[in-house]
DNA sequence: AGCGGTCAAGTTGAT
DNA sequence: ATCAACTTGACCGCT
């Protein structure tokens, strides 16, 4: 059956993850600094631990891990090694155990960086500071168990080719923790999956189909064809992204996501696969709720 | 408790 | 030139 995931948040649940600003952090003294962020890890610790067992209680599948679970950690000029922090090693542990946890619980997690996340630059300090963003994701990936970061493939420059042929040399600069995680997803102006499945089967790496940005950004290919080749590169279940458009599809612009799922948006073929779907709706874990029972109903309508 | 200004980072296309 | 969009609006000082 298809597994159902939580992106990063909750709408009505009080589970909070933390951040900090870097403006604010720098003006504290390093040993004030150092306690604040060490809280804030712990915190986010904590709220991953709720997170699961929320999950795991309401048939949530999986769930994305926030960037910032360890806020400002590879900042230029605060960022920090956890177990360097007051109680990072009990905080490394609390995270390890949320690991065991999701374990026992059958949740899968992921890691989505963010839109800073560039393999393909033509500029070495941004691709050199994703880099890292990518090894600190992988290192919190190894303490949890999370089996994919997921990005996309950037800018195009003004060539296409030419920007996956520096992600390829990029990818040759991460670690095998960051390289057996690392997943690409096509994106709503730049790459189609037509543009990223070729690259991805070139470097054995699984892609993620965003069936609504393939929506905004069509390539010719069926949703149908589509979904069968990224099937093909997944050597675990493979991971789907699904959203419906705020002001619909004959609206302004199709891009901006719903707080819910219209179920005329999934598609047909995703029926019955063994496959994580994220659900990209601004309501959160309503939507999940509201979207499981939708394919239940719709299932026990079809017999 | 609530408000408003502000927040590390890149790229794109609409206005 | 500015802005919103993207995986998530949240933080923080002020009243």
């Amino acid at each position: 059956m298809i597994r159902l995931g939580l992106c990063c948040k909750f709408e009505k649940e009080p589970i909070k993850f933390l951040t900090a600003t870097a403006l604010h952090a720098g003006k504290l003294t390093p040993a004030e600094r150092a306690r604040k962020l060490a809280a804030l890890c712990a915190a986010n610790a904590a709220a991953l631990r709720a997170s699961l067992e929320y999950c795991a209680a309401h048939g949530i599948g999986c769930f994305r891990v926030n960037s910032q679970v360890l806020p400002l950690a590879t900042h230029p000029e605060l960022g920090y090694d956890l177990k360097d922090l007051p109680g990072g090693e009990a905080i490394v542990k609390a995270f390890k155990d949320c690991g065991a946890q999701a374990r026992r619980l059958g949740l899968r997690l992921t890691f989505h960086p963010d839109q800073f996340i560039l393999l393909s630059s033509p500029n070495p300090a941004v691709t050199a500071a994703s880099v890292k963003e990518l090894e600190y994701q992988a290192q919190v990936a190894g303490w949890i168990g999370a089996d994919v970061i997921n990005i996309h493939a950037g800018g195009a420059y003004g060539d296409k080719p030419a920007a996956l042929g520096r992600a390829a040399a990029a990818l040759k600069k991460l670690s095998g923790a960051v390289r057996s995680r690392l997943a690409f997803e096509n994106d709503d102006r730049s790459y189609t999956p037509s543009d990223l499945l070729p690259f991805c089967a070139g470097q054995k790496l699984p892609f993620v189909y965003d069936v609504h940005h393939h929506r905004c950004l069509p390539d010719g290919r069926s949703a149908e064809e589509t979904t069968a080749l990224a099937l093909k590169t997944w050597d675990r279940e493979p991971l789907f992204h699904l959203s419906s458009p705020k002001f619909g599809w004959r609206g302004p612009d199709p891009r901006p996501h719903h707080d819910y799922i219209d179920l005329k948006d999934f598609p047909s073929c995703w029926r019955g696969l063994a496959i994580t779907i994220e659900v990209e709706a601004k309501a959160k874990e309503l939507a999940i709720k509201r979207l499981r029972r939708q394919l239940l109903a719709r299932r026990a309508g079809r017999k």
